[in-house]
DNA sequence: TACCCGTGGAC
DNA sequence: TGTCCAAGGGT
């Protein structure tokens, strides 16, 4: 390439980069305008306390509004304040967030809670920088709360914004790619308002929410962006956002049994890593046994064991495994020594569900107990 | 970087 | 029924 060539295709990157800091630009005026009118009363955006608005943004980490809101209730009703969270039993914890997923969510808000306690006072610091420490909050929710709680002019750059800002600019790089998302982190810091940068953000993030949605025409009539949007200009919704293609789900082979003796139904803890980490789940082996391997695959001595009849199969499918469930009712004496005490233990029906966190992947049998 | 980590609604 | 994917973060 000739040094001539070189230089133009410099001039040329640089013009693009200025155009597209131009339409940035442009944004502000009729996003913070419309946000005005058209923002959705949510119950965290009532009373934005530093807190409350840490704990919704973790709860709606890929999770959407509607499922968040009956646990945000439940949640800032049992524990209201930061020294509340942080003394929090893990288990109670863990029930309070039974059927959110994303389980480490949860155990990274009391380790954060904890942090909190001992570095900064037991108030959420007001730093981008301190708050991104904390573990649990990455770079969107660390903007998301700076700039909600504390007013501070840094971006809150999540998948709404990656859609809507990819579309304004016409932009085809795949949006899964964490560098692009690192670069509109870049520009947007450059170009967004230093006040309203709560509304600002959170205008952004309407925007794709309820206008500039995902899986569907967009409704660009009513976008405050229309006039200043490439893709609309283009008629290129379809083709933009790009996302690059998602990995095939393995499939994993259980056998789940339901074991009753007397009263009382065996429960195990999950290790503390993993998969539905340090929940509590029926027990279970991998493969798809026959009736007579049961006994032996759960530590059951034969003499124990009064009856093992089938259940419906069941499926159950993770964002990235799927589950394919054999099912069996397993009825113990209720005299007699347990081969493998430990493996798993007996407790009330009631407070199977009462108490224990247990996952939904289990619910075609926790439903039977 | 690529992979792990849940769940339920929309199409 | 299958597929996509949502106010992401950790490793």
């Amino acid at each position: 390439m000739t040094k001539h060539l070189y230089d133009r295709i410099q001039v040329l990157e640089r013009e693009d980069e200025l155009d597209r800091q131009q339409r940035l630009k442009a944004m502000a005026r009729p996003l913070l305008s419309w946000y005005e009118g058209h923002a959705r009363s949510l119950p965290w955006r009532d009373d934005p306390t530093p807190y409350r608005v840490w704990i919704s943004e973790i709860m709606l980490q890929q999770t959407r509004v509607e499922a968040v809101k009956p646990y945000f209730e439940r949640f800032m009703a049992a524990l209201p304040t930061v020294q509340a969270l942080a003394a929090v039993e893990d288990d109670r914890l863990m029930k309070l967030w039974e059927g959110l997923g994303y389980y480490t969510r949860a155990r990274n808000l009391k380790k954060a809670a904890l942090m909190i306690t001992e570095r900064h006072g037991g108030e959420l610091p007001g730093s981008y920088e301190a708050l991104l420490a904390l573990p649990g909050i990455g770079s969107y929710t660390a903007g998301a709360i700076a700039s909600i709680a504390f007013g501070l002019p840094v971006p809150a750059v999540d998948g709404n914004v990656l859609r809507v800002i990819s579309r304004v600019l016409a932009d085809r790089e795949d949006i899964r790619q964490p560098a692009v998302k690192a670069r509109m982190e870049r520009e947007l810091k450059e170009i967004m308002p230093r006040e309203r940068t709560s509304q600002y953000n959170q205008g952004l993030i309407e925007v794709g929410a309820i206008v500039c949605v995902p899986g569907g025409e967009p409704r660009c009539a009513e976008c405050p962006m229309e006039s200043i949007c490439l893709t609309r200009r283009q008629g290129l919704w379809k083709e933009i956002p790009v996302r690059g293609a998602l990995k095939k789900r393995k499939v994993e082979e259980l056998t789940v049994c339901l074991i009753r003796r007397g009263k009382k139904v065996a429960i195990h803890k999950r290790p503390d890593t993993g998969l539905l980490a340090s929940l509590y789940e029926l027990p279970n082996v991998p493969g798809h046994l026959e009736p007579d391997q049961v006994p032996g695959a759960f530590g059951l001595s034969p003499d124990l064991v009064e009856a093992v009849k089938p259940l419906p199969p069941a499926k159950h499918i993770f964002s990235h495994v799927e589950w394919h469930m054999a099912g069996y009712a397993v009825s113990l004496r209720e005299s007699g020594e347990m081969n493998r005490e430990g493996a798993f233990f007996f407790v009330e029906r009631s407070a199977v569900k009462g108490e224990y966190p247990l996952p939904g992947a289990f619910k075609a049998y926790t439903k039977l107990i």
